[in-house]
DNA sequence: CAGATTAATTCAATCGAATGAATGAGGCAA
DNA sequence: TTGCCTCATTCATTCGATTGAATTAATCTG
């Protein structure tokens, strides 16, 4: 269960502890993992997390700050892009959903791809629940530039102001269609049979948000969505 | 914080317990929430946790088993109606649609009423990411009913086999719409600026998920939505 | 380059605090 | 009295963190 990582056998403490904890929080939540755990897994001494990072929650905004910065890197570059294309010049409706789906098949990407994104995602849909500082980092840094780029798009979708409430709920909508597959994770195994994602799932799901997504424009249908 | 329960003063203590673990197993998880602050909450002692339930799992177990008798008394009618129309007749594809938006009005008001029900929705959340033997029981009783009925009312709009992965996924997605509502409340919270969910914005949440199911039938506008 | 000195890191052992549960004495209505 | 229930107290366990010695790596010295 809790074996040593055994992966790279050769780095230093501060960073296998780091890896430890993306899968132990992952798995368990901030006050659940215990340092004794965290300390088997890294192969570490339970010294060394007040050692290198203050204490376990120090450990634990590491973490995410860690992840923030891995995976931030594969969803804010799209996110830029898009900002800069509205900020240009007025966009077509039809436009503006090609970018949509790019950011969605993006984030699916990044929410689904591997065990520990997975085990991130996890992570956050915590923190959203039960918020501690660590929420505060990745909403700013990251939530907070998918979501307004998202409702702009989605505004000229709509051909409706950004700033109506109801294109904002919308938007979050949109995006709870992404999130269902971590935490309706349960439910989705049962019914489907998933065991876990892989790109096998992975293609079925983009599928059923692209057909969703085409929805937003009538008459338009999907055809050679390149991945 | 940890006052206890004045409502209801002359409660048994059973009772009373389980009223307590509905909000502090809502605001912790299982392991997160200690006897002593249960047993406050309720005003009782912490002892006739061990003696009435076997000690806090039992507790826990009751809870989930109390709100699930409660909350499955709102949705479960519907769903079974549901099922009887479907096996009467083949539906329209306009009249499975409305069934949809029956449904979900339904889940949305359940989901987000009240505190209560709230802490209940986090409590199922959690229980999605790491379940424990008490999601066997909600799964089982309450959501694979829900969601076959949707599924099969889906196939008809969609026009597709009921058995058709993609279709079932969708199904997902559209739960998502709900969904996110709760595991995406933080987000939600300093994006709307909403601290939570009344009247007023449940109605906004309404028109919000309502127009996304307008989607799913090509030139169907809702009207007159009746509550 | 060899040996000594220092700083950085890791370790086993232990601490006080908090936890869930158990205990047995008492209360109280029937 | 009897049987159900509540209470303050206590127990063993587990938690995160600390401690100071041991080990390693880096730097300095002659």
């Amino acid at each position: 269960m809790t074996n040593p990582l055994s992966n790279q056998p050769e780095l230093d403490a501060k960073q296998r502890l780091i890896e430890a904890g993306l899968e132990i929080f992952g798995a368990y939540n901030l006050e659940g993992a215990t340092t004794r755990q965290l300390a088997q897994r890294a192969g570490v001494n339970q010294a060394a997390i007040p050692y290198y990072f203050g204490g376990k929650e120090g450990l634990y905004l590491a973490v995410i700050r860690y992840m923030l910065q891995h995976k931030g890197a594969q969803v804010l570059p799209v996110a830029e892009r898009i900002r800069r294309k509205i900020t240009g010049r007025q966009l077509a409706p039809e436009e503006a959903l090609a970018l949509i789906r790019t950011l969605f098949s993006t984030i699916v990407s990044v929410l689904l791809q591997d065990q520990a994104t997975t085990t991130w995602a996890r992570i956050i849909v915590r923190e959203q629940m039960q918020p501690t500082k660590a929420f505060d980092i990745v909403y700013e840094q990251l939530i907070r530039h998918v979501h307004e780029a998202l409702s702009v798009l989605l505004a000229i979708v709509l051909k409706r102001k950004a700033t109506d409430p109801v294109v904002i709920l919308r938007a979050h909508t949109l995006v709870g269609q992404i999130i269902i597959f971590l935490s309706g994770r349960e439910t989705i195994r049962r019914r489907m049979n998933w065991e876990k994602y892989t790109a096998t799932e992975i293609k079925q799901i983009q599928q059923a948000i692209d057909e969703q997504l085409d929805l937003l424009i009538p008459g338009s249908e999907s055809e050679g969505r390149a991945l």
